[in-house]
DNA sequence: CTGAAAGCGCTTACAG
DNA sequence: CTGAAAGCGCTTACAG
């Protein structure tokens, strides 16, 4: 990599303008194809590579579409980035990755939103939860802009319905007999909540309410999303309110609570029922009931209306909203 | 973000020149207490930010470090994001990222290494696969490289001894009595084969010669590093050679594998025994016998090793080893 | 079809 | 301590 040619050499070399090696090389009208032939066998011979700040800085856009998300480390924000890539990859586009998890990283995130916006053409925001302000100062500018997890009415958003999802896996619970049906979510009184966290605990309670049940507060725990977290959060329903099922708002989450059932010397499904949400592999291998949604292709969908708004779409926001489905497996059963 | 104030708004309103808003703004000396507060003030009130393709541009560094992997959607790279987030964000550094799993995706890694170059500081590259001749192109150049579960000598590296790992938990099963000791590994046959899992296999070879016994090849299966990989290749292995244990190079690849015997009728361990390697939050939960590996932390230290070059450190090549240990749980019991 | 030149927004010697 | 100016390596009207 002795980072050498430039567009100035191939021109001399090629006996033409500067001008001329960048439209002959970017495949732009107006060039002899004679011309165009040989400027491009002078760019190979000499391997050169455009310098992408130099290009960027002159024609203002930069080949990178960012990504925000509130963390790495998890399935779901994984599969998030996998299901990017494949659309970024086949426009040969770069990735740039900022984690936004917490509120330093937030307030980072938001004060260094107005350089990220010369350094992306576009821009996929997952989980994020920003003051309105933002929001509106985001809209203000001309980025592309597509949200998954969120709606923020501005910009084109890619959604499941979490409420109904989750209504749906509680009703299964109070069908199969539960009354007493705990939640495991996420973290209770963080000011960076997450959305979907905070809906699917809804979703919850409005299962109770359809069959009349109050909601019992003492039976939801914050679990953050994570193994430990949820055997955590079990290990305390068992030891205190005992619910005889759970609704957990990840398989992490259901992952740990399952263990916490067997420390306590209990069964899965025959003392306490559990339900997940994602559905991850494991999910499928460890027969977890479990709420399925298509987390790459919800990524996916959300790059390529990002790159739809990059390359001139204009139109009003778009809202996508995907299906999702519970799984029923071996870890829910009748309570009698 | 109508994004506006440059460099010279800033100077014009301050009074002063743009070299010495550069200097002021980045904290250079020779400034003069009075002007650079002024010039901060002005600069935060016209919420000023330096484009960073004009700064990378002029300065030639680009603020971001570039890491390459395989994949995105497993419990180990998401680790290994998260472990290089957690050092890059300490230094306000930004991520590049890119995926190089297959042929394809590794040539057109290549064929863009010359700009990725010049877009990143440094670049961290974890268990991609090269021909030689491609690290010693990269050597020439000047960008500060790291390397993660890969040794290509010229590089800072840091790694685990997945041989001495895979023969440390082939010897804990062969002390439990098994002898057909089966093995599940990554792609068999892929030219882009990852190392690890090739040392890995390497290993229970090992383990078995060291007490005298014949490798069966019909013992070792491609598991693709996924669950569902894991099960098909169980449940292959079940239908055939039928080994009392198998070592499975992943914990994905693990789980999988438990279904595959539950699937079969059969038990863990009390049928068969079964070790994994990473030792995820998950494989606690479900009692997986398996080598634990810190893997964010050996992410960090080779992003960190990066930032010590593009700090300009020069020394010679730094090959760091972390230890790896097993985790014995209940996947695995005695043959008798 | 092609070139000369301005310009993108910074940084960095070089003078003073 | 500060400024004028060159330069980083491209792109893009504007002429021709």
């Amino acid at each position: 990599m002795p980072d050498v040619a430039t567009i100035e050499d191939v021109a001399t070399r090629a006996g033409v303008s500067v001008a001329t090696v960048s439209r002959a090389l970017r495949g732009l009208p107006h060039v002899s194809p004679a011309t165009r032939e040989r400027v491009s066998r002078i760019a190979a011979e000499l391997d050169y590579r455009p310098n992408p700040h130099a290009s960027r800085l002159a024609a203002g856009r930069s080949g990178t579409i960012g990504i925000a998300l509130p963390l790495l480390n998890s399935w779901f924000y994984g599969n998030v980035l996998a299901g990017v890539e494949t659309v970024l990859s086949d426009d040969q586009l770069d990735m740039h990755l900022v984690t936004v998890g917490g509120r330093e990283a937030m307030e980072r995130f938001v004060s260094g939103l107005p350089s990220l916006s010369k350094q992306v053409d576009g821009l996929v925001i997952v989980d994020v939860f920003m003051p309105d302000q933002l929001w509106e100062d985001l809209a203000g500018g001309n980025l592309p802009v597509a949200t998954v997890g969120i709606d923020v009415g501005r910009f084109d958003s890619v959604l499941i319905d979490n409420l109904k999802a989750a209504r749906g896996a509680v009703a299964h619970l109070l069908e199969l007999g539960h009354r007493r049906i705990g939640f495991i979510g996420g973290a209770i009184g963080e000011s960076v909540e997450m959305e979907s966290a905070e809906e699917r605990r809804r979703g919850r309670v409005m299962a109770l309410a359809d069959l009349g049940i109050d909601d019992d507060n003492d039976l939801q725990m914050a679990g953050n999303f994570s193994v430990d977290g949820g055997r955590e959060a079990m290990a305390q329903l068992l030891a205190g309110p005992q619910p005889t099922a759970v609704f957990c708002a990840s398989d992490e989450m259901a992952i740990g609570a399952m263990q916490a059932v067997a420390d306590a010397g209990l069964s899965v499904p025959d003392d306490v029922s559990i339900v997940g949400f994602d559905d991850q592999p494991v999910a499928a291998a460890l027969g977890l009931t479990t709420v399925h949604q298509p987390v790459s292709a919800i990524a996916a969908r959300a790059a390529a209306m990002v790159l739809d708004r990059v390359g001139g779409l204009d139109a009003p926001p778009i809202r996508l909203e995907v299906a999702t489905r519970l799984e029923v497996r071996r870890t829910t059963a009748s309570t009698i």
